[in-house]
DNA sequence: TCAGCTCACACTTTTGAATAGC
DNA sequence: AGCTATTCAAAAGTGTGAGCTG
């Protein structure tokens, strides 16, 4: 369990309670986000710790943030999915997602910079297991695994770039070893998780202080398996990915293919026992059988019998459709039959070929373009899935406001509908009007970005993330950036003072020595290493813009070419956070009460002098949604439907806590992986556990960007694996530090 | 006994290098 | 020599099914 003792640096000051916001661009909601591993702290926690969402004294000083959308290309696919009931196979090794998150983003500056992310949180606090045709929840989650996030490769990028293409994480990878060193998102298998993309405004590839975005799609929910557990999905699966392709109905790998495969393979062996078994009479009888499995039997029983040199001797099994039958007095019926066999898959195949042409080959251009594109033009036989209703069963969690109400499944047979029904309309309600209707609106747009922060459940880490800002404090309100993310701050760039440090990569510096370039198309990311340059840690609010959150400063020690350099994330995801943390003070604001608008990323931790600074202000107006702070336990179920509210041009407040994802999450071990290459050579195991000494970087224009556009490039790299602290270790003296020899570092 | 997991398998797509042609 | 198109092999991504484990 993460616990502020064990990093200190989590603890947040009074203004990062404010970071975290439910916002919504006509009608701001400004809601205090929390992660839901902070629920169950939060849940024991008075309400009153909870401080409304102060009014915004500054309405929308900057209005491109509150533009930000984020559209899902391939939702009517996720649909589909989640109709039935999402199953992501989770593998030892890493398995990708599918459907993958493909996501169009508008609103953005052009020419910021922006880091867009991916982590996969639980939705509930429940095992599940396929019963009876639907999912259903049979017993209490297992402890919650290391939280790690996915960059995606192109990151960091101007808006411009972000804007002008799809932006694709299916790149990403799931697997259920909780050792994994690949960098692969960890998850348990048998839970259902909900994906989050976040999109981080950075000023500078140094500095994560910018606007931060959170979007959820309640339609990429999923539950984890090792193996299917429906059937429909499977046929989703297959109809739709191109790499199953050879496992439909045409595919050389289908259940018909296999067969006859199995069948030829069984043709041999008894072959090889005709061989053997030289008695005509024997022959005679074993071509009277019909039953494969009998023909399977003895042929794997004499299959190891020494071959005899008779041919003309042995048996064929009816549906010997082997090519090369030894029978020396039928070859031309063997023959036929061969072919006869073959003719009927092949002319199987090419009916549903041709059949194909239409449904199928309309699928896989669209399952081909599933990646690519927006819309897949998948038609399943499956029954279209009711626009609100999901195939997950409910789970009989505590889920005080959720959006999920239990809708009758495509299996209403299922005396266990235990599905939480997914309403995405009334997730969706809060669709933007602009958005195409194919495209679904995130559910969850949060102005301000923040990453989960352990839950101080145990008693080793009780340690309030939350500052113990009193509602004096304000601490929702956003501390204004006086500096554009445009704006070298090279000041910012000062070695940091603080004892969180992260020494700079060989790799980072050989970055940083390159021509910085900015130039974020594609043909520059010839280098899949994307560096972080050092920041320093120093008061990031003097740069930072009014308006604008303070962003985090994460600091981390890194070698560097021998010499660690100050390496640090101004504002950078809790997980990364926990790396090393200056000292901060623990407050109680860690509890937080289990309120449905409960953010959800727990405020991370700011080492940086920002506590001294005024709260980030989020445009009150903007960010405040009404309905919200009416009822804190509004009901996404409550939201206008997408259709009917589709007009409306206001995204109707959507309540994390109200979503089940959002909900009190067992405790878990904070971990966080940045799956991207500029980070993999801070992950060097020889990483000092100590603070190197602060290094000086240019700001950011100059160093060069190495962006991953190309996914292959950048994931030829093995992910960097950042480490949170050990949980047993212990806190630095100066406060949080990075603890990496404590861990595995790849 | 059984649910869940691991692994090998066959198939497919993707990717990059090698080659040929202009 | 440089560029483009084609071919080929390797790598990686799929679901399946048998076998293993607790």
């Amino acid at each position: 369990m993460l616990s502020v003792e064990m990093f200190p640096g989590l603890a947040l000051g009074p203004q990062r309670i404010g970071d975290c916001f439910y916002r919504d661009r006509e009608v701001p909601a400004h809601r205090p986000l929390f992660p839901p591993t902070c629920d169950v702290s939060a849940a024991a926690l008075p309400p009153r710790l909870l401080a409304p969402p102060p009014v915004p004294s500054e309405p929308s000083s900057k209005p491109q943030k509150d533009e930000v959308k984020m559209e899902l290309e391939n939702s009517s696919l996720w649909k589909q999915f989640s109709s039935v009931g999402t199953e992501m196979i989770i593998t030892k090794k890493g398995r990708r997602m599918f459907p993958g998150l493909r996501l169009k983003v508008s609103g953005l500056n052009p020419s910021l910079r922006y880091i867009l992310l991916l982590d996969i949180v639980p939705l509930d606090n429940s095992r599940y297991r396929f019963q009876g045709g639907g999912w259903q929840a049979v017993g209490s989650a297992e402890a919650r695994l290391p939280d790690r996030v996915f960059i995606h490769p192109d990151s960091p990028a101007t808006g411009a770039h972000w804007q002008s293409r799809t932006i694709s994480f299916h790149y990403a990878k799931l697997t259920n070893n909780t050792l994994d060193t690949q960098g692969h998102i960890i998850l348990h298998s048998l839970h259902r998780y909900q994906p989050r993309v976040h999109v981080i405004e950075a000023r500078d590839v140094l500095r994560w202080g910018g606007g931060q975005h959170s979007f959820v799609f309640p339609e990429t929910q999923f539950i984890t398996v090792t193996a299917y557990q429906n059937n429909k999905i499977t046929e989703l699966k297959i109809n739709s990915n191109p790499f199953a392709k050879g496992f439909r109905e045409d595919g050389m790998n289908s259940k018909k293919q296999r067969d006859a495969r199995q069948k030829r393979k069984i043709a041999v062996l008894n072959e090889t026992l005709d061989i053997v078994n030289c008695d005509p009479c024997d022959s005679t009888e074993l071509l009277q059988q019909p039953s494969d499995t009998n023909t399977d039997l003895q042929a794997l029983a004499l299959a190891s019998l020494p071959p005899l040199p008779d041919p003309s001797c042995g048996f064929r099994p009816d549906e010997a459709s082997y090519p090369d039958a030894l029978v020396p007095e039928q070859p031309l019926d063997l023959g036929q039959a061969f072919m006869a066999s073959q003719m009927t898959d092949i002319s199987i195949t090419m009916a549903n070929g041709m059949q194909d042409t239409a449904g199928s080959e309309v699928a896989n251009n669209m399952i081909e373009r599933s990646d690519s594109m927006a819309e897949p033009a998948f038609t399943s036989s499956l029954p279209a899935p009711p626009p609100n209703s999901s195939s997950f069963p409910s789970a009989p969690l505590p889920q005080p406001s959720s959006s999920f109400s239990s809708l009758p499944s495509s299996n209403t047979s299922d005396p266990q509908p235990s599905i939480p029904p997914i309403d995405y309309p009334s997730l969706l309600s809060s669709s933007s009007p602009t958005l195409s209707a194919a495209a679904t609106t995130p559910s969850l747009q949060q102005t301000s970005f923040t990453f989960p922060t352990p839950p101080p459940s145990n008693t080793t880490s009780p340690q309030p993330l939350l500052p113990s800002s009193s509602p004096s404090s304000n601490p929702y309100h956003a501390v204004p950036e006086t500096i554009s993310p445009h704006a070298q701050t090279d000041a910012s760039f000062a070695a940091p003072s603080s004892t969180g440090q992260m020494s700079a990569h060989p790799l980072l510096n050989q970055t940083l020595q390159q021509e910085p370039g900015g130039d974020d198309s594609p043909s520059d990311q010839s280098s899949a290493a994307f560096i972080y340059p050092n920041v320093l840690p120093t008061n990031p609010d003097s740069a930072q813009p009014l308006n604008q959150p303070v962003a985090p400063t994460l600091p981390c020690s890194l070698p560097a070419h021998g010499a660690s350099t100050s390496f640090a994330f101004p504002s950078v995801p809790p997980p990364m956070q926990n790396l090393s943390f200056p000292n901060v003070s623990p407050s109680p604001a860690l509890h937080l009460p289990p309120q449905p608008l409960t953010a959800a990323f727990p405020p991370s931790s700011f080492p940086h002098p920002s506590s001294s600074l005024p709260h980030p202000s989020f445009q009150p107006s903007s960010c405040l949604a009404p309905s919200f702070q009416q009822s804190a336990g509004a009901h996404l179920q409550n939201l206008p439907n997408p259709s009917s509210s589709s007009s409306t041009s206001s995204y109707p407040p959507v309540e994390i806590g109200a979503v089940p994802q959002f909900n009190p999450a067992p405790p878990y071990r904070p971990e966080v992986v940045l799956h991207h290459p500029s980070l993999l050579p801070q992950l060097d195991s020889s990483l000092p556990s100590s603070t190197p000494p602060p290094a000086l970087y240019p700001a950011f224009p100059s160093y060069p960007l190495r962006l991953c556009q190309d996914p292959h490039s950048s994931l030829s790299i093995p992910f960097r694996h950042l480490y949170r602290q050990h949980q047993h270790g212990h806190p630095h003296p100066q406060g949080s530090y990075l603890d990496m020899s404590t861990r595995a570092v790849f």
